[in-house]
DNA sequence: TAAGATAAGTGGTTAATAGTGGGTTAAATT
DNA sequence: AATTTAACCCACTATTAACCACTTATCTTA
């Protein structure tokens, strides 16, 4: 079964005092009944951290569990994708506590840009953000392969 | 599946105090009942604004989920291309605001100029359109390439 | 073609929702 | 038992969405 989800979007709150973040609330409407709240938050490839309601995570274990760990690089993978993943739920004013350990990871301090990625929510620190901005253009021979891909 | 759209034509609005636009009524009246007056309004490639009737961003979004996010050219786009993405519906009145975040990257300010484009609508300060007009000419060799694709 | 009727575009006000900050109680940990 | 942590509750402010009203344009019909 594929996704069910296709966050968009961009928008930057702040994290407060108790490490408490607010989940926009047109995300929040988006998620399911049958995910009621619940989600897993774990490190993001790049220096962000990724939101998945629970029936995603479900998904992407079912793959996981296809990875040997008879290899390495899949062993290495799996570990460092599971052992950050942290199971949570929205409070009832919409916000979750993002776990000391990502706070640290994402150098989250005062604000936060959250942003919508299909399937996925990425909490960011937005001067690292606009940082990638800058750095992670894709050069032309990349777009062309692309282009084989994706028509839009 | 293809386009069920075909817009065409250009009109001159106003954004008003509070970011609103309206859209022309004969675009509006085209939209499909399935898509109940809700659309994406994204970053265009150029400086201006993109429209998609839901069921088009569908499509487009259908063909995104394919791309896996452990390649790191996949993520920024991704990202980039998502992020910008609202999704929007027009009110009684037949308007939507434009995000602030579309405001600045499209540098709207009084007027708009509003272009159907087959299956989008394209949203212009009229005067970035204007000079848009004298520099953007298609060279002979681009029409030929064209022309091998395109029979009109 | 003039007059009335209908639709389209624009502007502002009000009501509802969303975001934020803090405090209190309950649970867990040491 | 003391301290920390997490869930819950309440309150304030800012933002957004719904509503109403007016003007201009277009269409109809006498």
């Amino acid at each position: 079964m594929s996704s069910q989800y296709t966050f968009t979007g961009q928008f930057t709150f702040s994290i407060d005092s108790k490490n408490r973040i607010n989940i926009p609330a047109s995300i929040r409407r988006q998620f399911l009944t049958k995910d009621k709240k619940t989600f897993v938050v774990t490190r993001g490839i790049d220096q962000c951290a990724w939101i998945y309601p629970m029936s995603e995570w479900n998904l992407i274990q079912k793959e996981l569990n296809q990875l040997s760990s008879l290899s390495k690089t899949n062993r290495i993978f799996l570990r460092n994708h599971l052992r950050h993943a942290n199971i949570l739920k929205f409070d009832t004013q919409g916000r979750f506590v993002l776990p000391q350990s990502l706070v640290d990871y994402t150098s989250i301090d005062k604000n936060v840009t959250i942003i919508g990625v299909l399937n996925k929510i990425e909490i960011w620190n937005p001067k690292l953000l606009q940082k990638n901005d800058q750095s992670d253009e894709i050069d032309d021979q990349s777009y062309e392969q692309l282009s084989e891909r994706v028509n839009i």
